[in-house]
RNA sequence: GGAGAGUUGGCAGAGUGGUAAUGCAGCGGAUUGCUAAUCCGUCAUCCCGUUAAAAGGAUGCACAGGUUCAAGUCCUGUACUCUCCGCCA
């Protein structure tokens, strides 16, 4: 959400940050809200001298006489009458306006790579060797036929197409990542937090998932309530409509939960294995820090340091993606995506990405603070990052550290959380 | 699932249908000076207005309705919190 202030006053760079992110104004027109807006204005100057009125007139029945009272509460009336008729076209009008307030965009930083899609996307770095074999290695697939590590048909028979059932070593190792990257963060100042995956809808808007991609999102209509496709939706309500102290912030959350997507509009693609899966486990970075760009801006290439030494202790090779103005979401102010080399398709595929929001979000959810210097209160700054997300996270990792016999290395850093192992295989 | 109690500003906490007390914290200012205290203003959103302020006004007491000239207060529904009972990993 954007402050209309500022779009009256940034028309120009507003319109120019629709377009670099792909809105065209049959898409989303500025004049009408704009326009709206100056409905919306004049109605409250009418109906609040309406109400100055009437609320003059009614403290003024209490010490009139009998005669008087009569006539002030049929006057009263009247004005109320007129008012509520006011009110009726204000309210009417300001729904409008909420609704198309709610489909503005963020608009992308000035550093961002302008695009059209994926296309217009920038690498920054590749991180890491691509590891060439002396043998003809096996995708994940194969890999955990061999090493009786999964139950994909038979879980699919139970639970349906893009589930995933894993077991022996290969579940450990899934949740041997999660507590591997909750300890680091834990070691950045973060706190720890179990949330949960279902939410009503309000802090779905609040994210910005809606009205964006309802498709993409589980629905229960028996109770009104959502499947959550990442801890980021909760750990953004959850202090919503607070304001905060100054000296509270930044708040660092790593937040851990299942999270549940349709995947709604990627039919055929990745749907065999661990790749896309409707229900996976996800270490999730959250920060909520001061308005400030300088502020956000530290905070956003700490998170990518933070999963890029995530990447470096898996010891898999990655690269850095600088996302473009066109593929970059709705909320997002900047994108960095991590992709990370899966060997048998001979690409890096997308497993960390790191955005931040800037204050759209906090506008959305009513998250302030209140200034130290001028005690005014501002809307806070929100980012986010994959910590780790599983089980896609598995596929590059033993993919890459695969031994010939189908056997897989485990990296050191890695080590403990496995109880000391350093192969895991079933000829072991 | 059943019964009861509750939800007031950043926090604490009054409020018997008639302009939301008071204290603490924050911010601004004044004053005295001795490391702090005192006093005043401000301290949720919006309108009008202004170079910027000020002054003025509207809204705001969990949310949504209703009754009334007038609702924090009365009525209805919903959400949430707490206590007890039931069920339960």
């Amino acid at each position: 959400m954007l402050d209309i202030k500022f779009i009256l006053e940034n028309q120009k760079d507003v319109e120019e940050g629709l377009k670099k992110k792909g809105y065209t104004k049959n898409d989303l027109d500025i004049n009408e809200l704009i326009a709206l807006h100056k409905d919306i204005t004049k109605l409250k100057t009418s109906s609040q001298a309406l109400a100055e009125e009437k609320n003059k007139i009614s403290n003024s029945i209490k010490s009139a006489n009998v005669e008087e009272r009569q006539e002030l509460i049929n006057k009263s009336k009247a004005l109320g009458e007129e008012l509520k008729k006011e009110q009726e076209k204000l309210d009417a009008e300001q729904e409008k306006f909420k609704l198309l307030e709610l489909k503005m965009p963020n608009m992308p930083s000035p550093d961002a790579p302008v695009g059209p899609d994926d296309s217009g996307n920038v690498v920054r770095r590749k991180v890491g060797e691509i590891p060439h074999f002396d043998f003809k290695p096996r995708d994940h697939i194969e890999l955990m036929e061999i090493n009786d590590w999964s139950e994909m048909e038979r879980i699919a028979k139970i639970s349906g197409s893009r589930t995933y059932a894993i077991k022996n070593d290969l579940a450990k190792l899934e949740l041997a990542m999660h507590m591997m990257v909750l300890d680091k963060l834990r070691s950045h100042g973060f706190t720890v937090i179990t949330v949960p995956s279902i939410s009503k809808e309000k802090p779905l808007y609040g994210q910005g998932y809606l009205p964006f991609s309802r498709d993409e999102i589980y629905y229960m209509p028996e109770d009104d309530i959502y499947l959550s496709g990442t801890a980021e939706l909760i750990l953004n309500s959850l202090r919503a409509d607070e304001i905060l102290q100054e000296n509270e912030l930044p708040i660092l959350y790593a937040g851990f939960s299942p999270c549940f997507r349709r995947e709604a509009g990627a039919a055929g693609k990745d749907t065999r294995g661990l790749v896309r899966v409707h229900q996976f486990m996800k270490t999730e970075q959250f920060v909520i820090c001061k308005n400030d760009i300088a502020e956000s801006e530290k905070w956003h290439r700490k998170l990518l340091e933070i999963s890029e030494e995530v990447l470096q202790d898996l010891e898999l090779p990655y690269q850095v993606l600088d996302v473009c103005t066109g593929d970059m979401g709705a909320p997002k102010y900047r994108q960095y995506d991590l992709e990370t080399w899966v060997p048998s398709q001979n690409c890096y595929r997308e497993t960390h990405s790191c955005s931040n929001i800037t204050d759209w979000q906090a506008r959305r959810t009513n998250l302030r603070y209140r200034d130290n210097a001028d005690g005014k209160v501002k809307f806070a700054h929100t980012l986010n990052n994959t910590g780790i997300a599983t089980p896609r996270a598995l596929v590059p990792f033993i993919e890459n550290h695969q031994n010939a016999d189908g056997s897989v290395n485990i990296p050191i850093k890695l080590q403990p959380y496995m109880g000391g192992k350093k192969v895991i295989g079933k000829n072991l």
